[in-house]
DNA sequence: TGAATATAATAAACAGTGTTTAGTAAATCT
DNA sequence: AGATTTACTAAACACTGTTTATTATATTCA
């Protein structure tokens, strides 16, 4: 019995299909005006179809919102070859941020939209974000025991940091350094000098 | 012929009956539950009698947005008594946080959605938040003209300030935080923390 | 191979959204 | 009192996510 096999994968070429679909449209138009008659469209299918595969739309951006964070997780990870966990601490941060800035969707996917949310919550455990966020603890963990930044908890060190770079990196995509009154250009060459004060802070 | 003053009036009354039923609606259910005929419901008028009063729903919530603001100013002034800068800084940043934590539909309209930012663009200038932002300006300057912070440019302290704020409120807001893993009072706890730590760091 | 069954796909509908248009009733002006 | 402006609304438009009942196809079993 190979069909039932067959079967198994023409349902997940198909996920697949949807979700290459939605993500396309998705990093092309934004969350909002991908509709799921729009990927229906796409992929030359009846809308009620889709939700043959998916239990509805946030099912879809939350296979996507995964996908970006292993993205994000293979970025990060270039870095693990610096031995010195402050200078790897800089590249993370680094890294953290261009990656916002050249992929805002997605990072506005990942952690600021509400739509994975759900599936998130279901599953009890938010694991994407888990293996991210521990790469950093795992970091600052090694910063605080070599003494190389100001003495504090893991988490408290690891939650300073992570709220800094995701504040700096939102209040640019969700528009709010338009209050700054400068040209883009001036703005990113901003967050870089914060970003880098920021860390000349942490610093013993 | 008072008849236009009165007619003036009038009007002005029926748009802040819409903005405080759209206020009311929207703090207790949120921005997607609050449908123009859910607001012409509530107060007894049709739909489309609203678009003669707004424009379209996006202006009504960034009057709301307007008004939002004027209560975290008037919040983060209170402090404007502590002559010591650094103490006063470390004061609007638990004000500031607190705001978020007690009112996060209202955090969320005034730094995260996208909802107002059409008019805050068609008006070429963001006053409500540059009041606040230039009252956090004012207290950088202070703090490095005191030589009680690192120096650095007022533009980037107040970038880091502002971000480092705004994003540890808005993991949680946009439930982020939930990667910790704890109950939500040890992340309030921890989140205190972290805006100690990193003020702390700050300090020359 | 042919009838019965299981699977895949869809058309159409439901309940909602923001917004516009055309038409009516009331208030104001001449 | 008649003409005109103003205030309001019913109905429609073009969408949205999602569900249901139906049909066509593929698979299984006798």
């Amino acid at each position: 019995m190979a069909i039932k096999e067959r079967k198994e994968r023409e349902k997940q070429d198909m996920r697949n299909l949807i979700i290459d679909s939605a993500t396309q449209l998705f990093l092309k138009q934004g969350y909002d005006k991908t509709s799921i008659r729009n990927i229906a469209e796409d992929i030359e299918y009846s809308p009620a179809t889709i939700y043959l595969y998916f239990k509805d739309k946030d099912e879809i951006f939350y296979i996507i919102h995964e996908n970006a964070f292993e993205i994000l997780d293979k970025l990060l990870r270039q870095h693990n070859s610096i031995s010195d966990p402050y200078e790897r601490l800089h590249e993370l941060g680094k890294t953290y941020v261009n990656f916002a800035l050249e992929n805002p969707d997605y990072y506005d996917l990942m952690f600021v939209m509400r739509a994975p949310l759900a599936e998130i919550k279901h599953k009890e455990k938010w694991s994407a974000g888990e293996c991210a966020f521990g790469y950093l603890l795992e970091t600052m963990a090694a910063c605080i025991d070599q003494g190389l930044i100001k003495p504090a908890d893991k988490f408290v060190a690891a939650m300073t940091v992570w709220s800094f770079v995701h504040g700096l990196v939102t209040l640019y995509i969700r528009e709010r350094t338009c209050i700054l009154e400068m040209p883009d250009e001036d703005v990113r060459q901003m967050m870089n000098a914060s970003l880098s004060h920021f860390l000349t802070q942490m610093k013993t």
